[in-house]
DNA sequence: ATGATGTCCTGGGCGC
DNA sequence: TGCGCCCAGGACATCA
């Protein structure tokens, strides 16, 4: 469930139950995520305060007492559950780590492919590290037209791709940077550097646009049993393009049948002819 | 340096 | 029913 709509739900969802309270105990089923899961994890978290959560393009930061840090990642295919203390807990193939609280509570990290990642940084400092230093705006924060365009200048890759370098701005993925330029009615296609100003400015404010619904519908649930923490996300009802090849534009007056084409290695969907 | 491609991993869906 | 193939929300390493 990983962009930023899901990862923003996923936090929230951890932030109920565990902001204020101490982990009493931390259980790593399999190390072997992205990258392994570091050995003293166990010992620097147990016993910890949670303090603060953040999310950060696609991250999750969970900040805890003593200046320790964790930060987790999705990958393609991580969900998190969340067990109150009067919820009876079963493991399940895949969850590989379970953060129980001081009131027994649980936080359970499912991720069949394992590409998730989940890690140790330090207080104050965990932003000036690996993929924090480099990344991109906050699209709901302090993201605008002409940062975008000064930034898609030296970019000579399809907008499409372009947008998916959490680089230039952070936290859009496949799906939503189609539903993006589907809104804006760009095509996929078109350089990045050949977008004018304002059509720069109507990609950030559609972006937005959709990004926020996105929230509101507690993220996108594809395919089996897509949960963040007990709700099911409805936002894919509202896809206008992803996955709809085939189907007809949901343009208003467009007549156009959303096609589907591979840019970088990844599917895009639009209509070609309202998208230019 | 930048951009395109391959890779990690498991499961679901489809055609035969 | 079963098998093989293709595809999937991401990001990193590697190569040109």
């Amino acid at each position: 469930m990983p962009e930023l709509p899901e990862v923003e739900t996923a936090m929230r969802g951890i932030e109920r139950v565990l902001r204020g309270k101490s982990l009493s105990s931390v259980e790593i089923i399999r190390h072997d995520l992205r990258f392994a899961i570091p050995n003293n994890m166990i010992a620097l978290l147990t016993g910890k305060t949670c303090i603060e959560l953040k999310r950060r393009g696609k991250y999750i930061i969970l900040i805890f007492t003593d200046n320790v840090v964790a930060i987790l990642h999705l990958g393609m295919s991580g969900r998190i559950r969340i067990y109150d203390p009067t919820q009876s807990f079963e493991r399940k193939t895949h969850d590989h780590f379970i953060l129980t609280l001081n009131d027994q509570s649980r936080i359970v990290y499912h991720d069949p492919r394992r590409f998730g990642m989940f890690y140790l940084s330090r207080s104050p400092q965990w932003d000036e590290e690996k993929p924090f230093s480099t990344m991109g705006p906050e699209p709901l924060e302090n993201w605008h037209g002409a940062n975008l365009f000064k930034a898609l200048r030296k970019k000579k890759s399809p907008i499409k791709t372009v947008l998916l370098d959490q680089d230039v701005v952070s936290g859009l993925g496949n799906i939503y940077v189609c539903e993006a330029l589907f809104c804006a009615k760009i095509s996929p296609l078109r350089m990045a550097h050949d977008l004018s100003k304002k059509e720069c400015g109507v990609l950030v404010e559609c972006s937005q646009n959709v990004l926020i619904k996105a929230i509101e519908a507690g993220g996108s649930t594809l395919r089996d049993y897509q949960k963040t923490d007990g709700s099911l996300g409805y936002f894919q009802y509202q896809f206008s393009v992803y996955d709809k090849e085939d189907e007809p534009c949901p343009g208003k007056k467009c007549r156009g049948t959303i096609k589907r084409i591979v840019q970088a290695g990844r599917s895009t969907f639009y209509c070609p002819i309202c998208q230019k």
